[in-house]
DNA sequence: CGATTGACGTACG
DNA sequence: TCGTACGCCAATC
């Protein structure tokens, strides 16, 4: 796989987070081989608007299951609700059976 | 051009 | 075990 820029290289792996499942920066950082950039993977979420094909962000929290950006989307709500339409169950903003709907790219794509 | 912030996470005390 | 500090890189003020 051809290294492309960071930011590419995390809405590729966002995109492959398949429906009804959820991941955590820390973790796609870990995986690009930045585990201590999770940052910057929050970050390349910021410029997700004005990348192609959009990315499920709303598919990303963070390592607590909460959804630290729900507030960035065009409306607070619709993060949840997307999550919910896909089957993910939301509570006060929180990714229920996280554990269970966690998809780490590490164990799933190298596996 | 320099300092601060930001959708986080890990390390250390 | 809980709280605080730091790191990472880029964009914005």
């Amino acid at each position: 796989m051809a290294e492309k820029d960071f930011f590419t290289n995390v809405y590729d792996v966002v995109r492959l987070i398949p429906s009804g499942r959820v991941c955590s920066y820390g973790v796609i950082a870990r995986y690009l081989g930045a585990a201590r950039s999770a940052r910057m993977v929050g970050w390349a979420m910021n410029n997700v608007h004005n990348v192609e094909p959009p990315v499920p962000a709303h598919r990303v929290v963070n390592r607590l299951g909460v959804l630290s950006g729900k507030h960035h989307f065009s409306d607070p709500k619709a993060m949840e609700e997307l999550l919910a339409k896909e089957g993910v169950e939301v509570k006060d903003d929180q990714v229920q059976k996280f554990d269970e709907l966690f998809w780490d790219p590490i164990k799933e794509l190298e596996l």
